[in-house]
DNA sequence: CTCCTTTTTGTAGTTAAAATACATTTTTCT
DNA sequence: AGAAAAATGTATTTTAACTACAAAAAGGAG
């Protein structure tokens, strides 16, 4: 049995993206199939072969090479690729916001193309390139994070965690201090820059600057750009594409994300270390709040 | 250590933690079955029950009464439900972070704990409730935004988003300042106050204030809380709890999902208004980069 | 400790679902 | 309009999932 290549299923991108780009290229029974499937893939996914064969109105066979025309050994593998792709909400197909959606409809689609991104961006990562910036950060004698606009946002959130694990760090929002700052760092501190585009000149230049200095300068970008000739380790965030106007947030999240898995990685290697510290912080903060449960701002 | 408590609270949600949970209650042939789930869950995924049966040494249908115990209807729904789960990511079971985690793992790990958590805040997000927050917004002469902390970050990141549709807005960053903006608010103003959990004084003291002044206020909190009783409009930001260190950024990343889908449906009412002022700004940042691809940064 | 009861597990058989081969209908092009 | 090609449905085969029952293992009382 092929069970191999059936396996490899897990690379694919969303099916229901998939069915909709192949609606032009189907027959006309297999499209009846395909309007089904796109209009109420729940349903779909609880029913068996010749439930969806009914309800869509053709035969069963021609639901299997409804299958078969998008990618699928059958059925089966159909349904499995399906649980995945709803599993992680409404598609991008589904995601172009309309000004009639309810309430409802844009929480389905903003957190489905949230989630499908996420997805995307977990299987494009760069481990190694990720390894090695765990490891100069975790060597690091402190480090600085910079970041302009939407990325300067994900510089704030990333000074706010590192300190939390020992690491002295900090971060700059205006250009002029970002450039004076980076022009003091020198051999054992590490510049972590963040810019979606790559293109900012302010970041470039601030790589520029802090790699003369010999600081080591890891660059978070969302592709291959000029700013990476200027980095010792680049981590490539991707994310899907999307030219429209809400597009920047998905960006922003899979970042966030990164800076998470540097910040937990970075903190696994310290944390016997400065564990008490951190609880002594946690406490200060506590009685920052009237009373009730406990939790982490 | 790290993503422990999840359990407790997924239950119904992820089927990895179902079996994993049921694991002690179940007879020792239909554990050998459990183990093989949680030891290689897409090697089941794809596999037909003869094979499960073959990889985890026992009969058939003991596989079939596994499915049931762990309340499922038969091999056909486990299935169905392990895919769902597969395509959020590793599950809490796997997402106890530790010291010998490769890169990868952490990679697996900390997304996949990133999606189901979205998944989760998805599933109990209050929709009435952001309507009513998206009609405040809409109909606001200006908007302020409130947080200390992480929920600092989600602030400025609302802030840096609503001028794109048109709305001025603002952000705070010390809680004397936050306390001057709110005294000034008055009847047409509307405050957004983000508090993971609710219980922070300076936030509660925003939010009387505020609405003393006369303006409207919105709650984004991660539990029904103290903030609450002083808000117009709370939305409950629900994600797995979890009071370790790694927590905060989940609540994060929620709480900035939340401001996407109020912000593009803000934006989506003004849009035929502002669509040319939107433009006109691209092109003014763009200006900002080096030559190469246009993207928002 | 041995026989009986209860629980657990596997064997064999049944049913239902999915895939295939083939026939019929529809379309298209000369 | 008629033949070739394509598309779709019918009938059949194959395969997988589920069920009934019997064997084996575990537990308990005499």
């Amino acid at each position: 049995m092929a069970y191999e290549e059936i396996s490899s299923r897990n690379t694919g991108q969303n099916i229901l993206e998939i069915v909709r780009q192949a609606l032009p290229g189907l027959r006309k029974s297999e499209r009846k199939v395909a309007n089904r499937v796109l209009e109420d893939p729940n349903r779909i996914l609880n029913a068996a072969l010749a439930e969806a064969a009914a309800l869509s109105d053709v035969s069963e066979p021609t639901v299997i090479r409804f299958c078969v025309a998008i990618g699928c050994s059958g059925y089966q593998e159909f349904k499995l690729r399906l649980a995945h792709s709803l599993a992680l909400g409404t598609t991008a197909t589904h995601s172009v916001l309309s000004k009639n959606d309810s309430t409802a409809e844009l929480v389905e689609k903003i957190f489905g193309y949230t989630m499908t991104s996420l997805d995307w961006a977990r299987s494009h990562l760069d481990t190694q390139a990720l390894g090695e910036a765990i490891a100069l950060l975790s060597g690091a004698r402190s480090i600085e994070f910079f970041g302009l606009g939407a990325s300067g946002i994900v510089a704030l959130d990333a000074q706010q965690k590192f300190p939390l694990f020992g690491v002295p760090c900090g971060a700059q929002a205006d250009t002029h201090q970002q450039l004076m700052t980076a022009s003091m760092m020198q051999a054992g501190d590490v510049a972590v820059i963040f810019s979606n585009t790559g293109h900012t000149i302010a970041m470039i230049e601030v790589a520029k600057v802090a790699k003369d200095g010999g600081a080591k300068v890891i660059a978070v970008s969302g592709s291959r750009s000029p700013l990476l000739d200027h980095c010792d380790v680049a981590i490539l965030v991707e994310t899907l594409d999307n030219t429209d106007i809400y597009t920047p947030t998905i960006s922003r999240i899979a970042a966030l994300v990164v800076v998470d898995i540097l910040c937990s990685a970075v903190g696994l290697r310290r944390d016997a270390e400065h564990g008490q510290r951190f609880e002594n912080m946690k406490q200060l903060l506590r009685n920052q709040r009237v009373n009730g449960p406990v939790k982490t701002s």
